[in-house]
DNA sequence: CGCTTACCGGTAAGCGCTTACCGCAACGCC
DNA sequence: GGCGTTGCGGTAAGCGCTTACCGGTAAGCG
């Protein structure tokens, strides 16, 4: 009732104290609903902190007890060439952003976004920052070399996304081999092709590691040739995907009968190559997709690809490093399943599978 | 070099110290790069660091000097009805929210972003929290009563986007009015219609409001009929937007010449309604949008809306907030310009205008 | 060669909060 | 009515860091 603030000056809570006439103890504890206050001490401190506007300092709380209740997440947002449709739809990474705000504010806590450039070299500072301010970092896939996220995870709760577990950090990913099996499988046996060709992600990426492996294998197993290697060569984006099949066709070669892309954007890219020299999708040329993200079933024709649970992803990451933030252990790795989408990109047709 | 770390207990600067055989004020002024240490004292400083894996923690350096380098943002996450398209994409919100990491990054700021559902009710307590962890808070449209802003304005610094200035907050926003009225003058002047209805969003967003003053306004001052009101009600959605359309065709009257929505989203779900009972646009009628977002130039027709800078209202947002955490004070109301981007759903052709 | 000046680096206080610990009042029992 | 018990509420320590302040050493100068 006194003077509402010591103008300027951070209110705290000896102000919410002394405005009601309690010690600072009482006001913590009436904030926190510990102890069990009078009912008179607890409504004179309510009144006040209201009278007040008081909001507790979230840093001195987190000092205090220990526990800031952040956690960080770090990815890397593309400032490549931009592709229609790609920099303009929600991708994989913010659906799984989504997942991870969603899970967060189940536990009440918030998350510290930070995207960084591709071209950004001063990850590692920036990475630092984030995990100074906050009580875990969850990593999206290759942000750091496997020895520097060994290293951050002895000083932070880390959980990495689409990685492989490292030491020390644990890991959330889906089942790359048997999305990719199930959909090899699919094309070789329901549809018949025998020449496959599979555009990879970044080759730093341990899920397009993974992928392609069983591509290779499960072609292999199923007598089918398979196209890979540096001409095959793509980097998760829409304009690396597009440049693959535009060489190719520039160099006169003969494109497979169904081109398997490492993820969703690639697939896109690749589509929009394909349409631009007039290549009938599928019936010249087969192409899959990886991911589903929110796009791929709006494209012409929609796309058939393996569906990874995002958002699940996401919470799932959070989960895990909430678990560990808490108890002090989690799981190292957490493997999710996927699911093949059948549509028609791969040569089936609306209503129930086809061959093409 | 001796144990690397106190097994599980919080790394510290005293640690860091005594690794490096100096004092906690002297790890301090090198990390911080204050003062001029000996180059010896340095780089054994430097030296612990890197053998520890020490990160400095946040609550820690904030508490002691005032300053935490967050920024909190807080918007709503439509859980409404979806629509085809409407939660796949970049919307307004996204591309704001990215021009405010942008603009943080290059101060060595992080942001906390928190999303709350519609049906949210604890929106006050949320952002309670966000504010006690943050130097200072974006509020997108509509997150607060006026009131409740001008209250926590005098406890943390508050921007609001897209809202009109509250006592003690400072606020960002386009220039609905001179958009919307270049828009009606478009459709009325060049266009020649006579008669058009504006489907609105919340009626409790200020920038709502504004765009329809803006819009009766202009039509009464060329003579045009202007239909609003509760038939024409919308909500900022895709699903909003066709409602209404059906609504008003199932009562089997007229739809006007033109129908001017609030925001690009309801546009999108005014055409998909009036593609559904086949009636053409712009031939039939024609349909504009407001914000020119990402998808808008793809959609058939592209959408004729009015640009607002999204990104740089962003980066805005956080410049003000910054200039008013750094100096203690800031514009309190910036207007940026909007730009009337022409396109075909208004009945222009793609190569030049023309009259429908 | 001794004293002044300069500068590096250490000690300690304090940021706002939580909470262990303790004092004290009120109540109940014998 | 005296003493034990219960439990609310206050005092103070401490979380990890920055920085004012000061002491000590080395360099500069007379």
């Amino acid at each position: 009732m006194r003077d509402v603030k010591k103008l300027k000056g951070t209110l705290t809570i000896y102000d919410v104290a002394s405005q009601a006439g309690v010690s600072i103890a009482s006001v913590s504890r009436v904030l926190n609903g510990q102890g069990s206050p009078r009912a008179n001490t607890r409504e004179r401190v309510i009144r006040a902190v209201q009278e007040l506007g008081f909001v507790p300092d979230g840093a001195a709380r987190a000092l205090s007890n220990g526990l800031k209740e952040v956690v960080g997440v770090v990815f890397r947002r593309g400032e490549e060439t931009h592709f229609e449709g790609e920099d303009e739809s929600l991708l994989f990474i913010d659906v799984i952003n989504r997942g991870i705000d969603v899970a967060a504010q189940r536990r009440g806590f918030d998350v510290l976004m930070s995207s960084v450039g591709y071209t950004d070299e001063k990850v590692a500072a920036r990475i630092a920052s984030i995990a100074g301010k906050a009580d875990g970092v969850i990593l999206h896939d290759r942000m750091l070399p496997s020895a520097a996220i060994s290293k951050l995870a002895e000083t932070v709760p880390v959980v990495t996304l689409a990685g492989s577990p490292q030491k020390g950090a644990m890991n959330v990913r889906c089942d790359n081999e048997a999305g990719m099996r199930a959909l090899v499988r699919h094309l070789v046996k329901d549809h018949g092709y025998r020449s496959l060709a599979y555009v990879s992600g970044r080759s730093d990426s341990p899920d397009n590691r993974s992928r392609q492996k069983a591509f290779e294998q499960e072609a292999a197993a199923h007598q089918a040739t398979a196209h890979t290697g540096p001409d095959w060569q793509g980097n998760y984006s829409a304009a690396g995907g597009a440049k693959v099949v535009e060489a190719i066709l520039d160099a006169h070669r003969k494109l497979p009968r169904a081109i398997v892309c490492a993820n969703d954007q690639t697939a896109l890219g690749v589509m929009h190559a394909l349409a631009r020299r007039r290549i009938n999708v599928p019936g010249d040329v087969a192409v899959t997709g990886f991911d589903d993200v929110p796009v791929a079933r709006h494209l012409h024709p929609p796309l058939t690809t393996v569906r990874q649970p995002m958002q699940e992803m996401g919470a799932t990451a959070f989960d895990v490093l909430y678990s560990r933030i808490s108890t002090g252990h989690g799981d190292a790795d957490v493997v999710l399943p996927v699911q093949l989408m059948v549509r028609e990109s791969c040569g089936c047709t609306a209503s129930g599978r086809s061959r093409a």
